[in-house]
DNA sequence: ACAGCGATTGACT
DNA sequence: GTCAATCGCTGTA
């Protein structure tokens, strides 16, 4: 299977328009045991050494050295000692900045997901950051792959359409800088994580 | 070396 | 609605 990934420019602009225009993109990622492709539906901007919330706010650390390097490549960390949850990096290097990846909806390869994460619902399958990095098969190893290069075990495509409505919230489950509007989902994906749309705005979807 | 904490989830009252 | 699981990262010593 030969797929075409987004170029690194796509990455290299203001994280929140890479947020936004992600949605709809799609996710390719090839395993041993098969290919699983799945579309983005809910992110969240993390806007770099100035957002408090963001890991890379404390500058550069054996952690967050990443997120200086290239946009477009993948930052994956460990929440709560349990679970991990995938970003892209954005903005040209050395600015620092990234989205995390809170919920995607299966396009192909569901069965491999179910697999492996011993659920059959489908929808419990990627509606949440941690889910979908243990359907996927995601774990810290994956910090550093380049998601523009064709060959590789992860990457970004485009998408079917964007033809869908965007909202817009609050950041879910952080305790600094709360307020800002950085949760951008498609309006009515059943794929979309709890909390629905407390007091967001829908606006229509960017084209490219 | 070690204490405190966290971009979550699932189980339970 | 509440709460615990569990460990990598960071700051402090």
């Amino acid at each position: 299977m030969d797929f075409k990934p987004l170029p690194r420019s796509f990455f290299e602009r203001d994280t929140i328009e890479v947020a936004k225009n992600l949605l709809g993109k799609q996710l390719v990622r090839r395993t041993e045991d098969g290919v699983m492709v799945a579309k983005f539906v809910e992110v969240e901007a993390y806007l770099g050494e100035s957002d408090p919330a963001c890991h890379a706010y404390v500058g550069v650390t054996p952690r967050t050295a990443v997120f200086f390097g290239k946009a477009g490549v993948a930052y994956v960390f460990v929440i709560y000692g349990i679970y991990h949850c995938l970003n892209v990096i954005t903005l040209p290097e050395p600015q620092a900045g990234c989205v995390l990846i809170r919920a995607v909806e299966p396009v192909s390869g569901s069965d491999l997901m179910k697999r492996n994460r011993q659920v059959n619902d489908e929808i419990s399958l990627t509606n949440g950051p941690g889910k979908l990095t243990k359907s996927l098969l995601l774990d810290r190893s994956h910090t550093g792959i380049d998601m523009t290069d064709s060959e590789s075990g992860l990457l970004i495509t485009e998408g079917e359409n964007s033809d869908f409505d965007i909202e817009v919230t609050k950041r879910v489950g952080i305790n600094k800088a709360k307020d800002e509007l950085l949760r951008f989902y498609i309006k009515d994906n059943p794929f979309v994580s709890y909390p629905r749309n407390p007091g967001g705005k829908s606006t229509k979807a960017a084209s490219s």
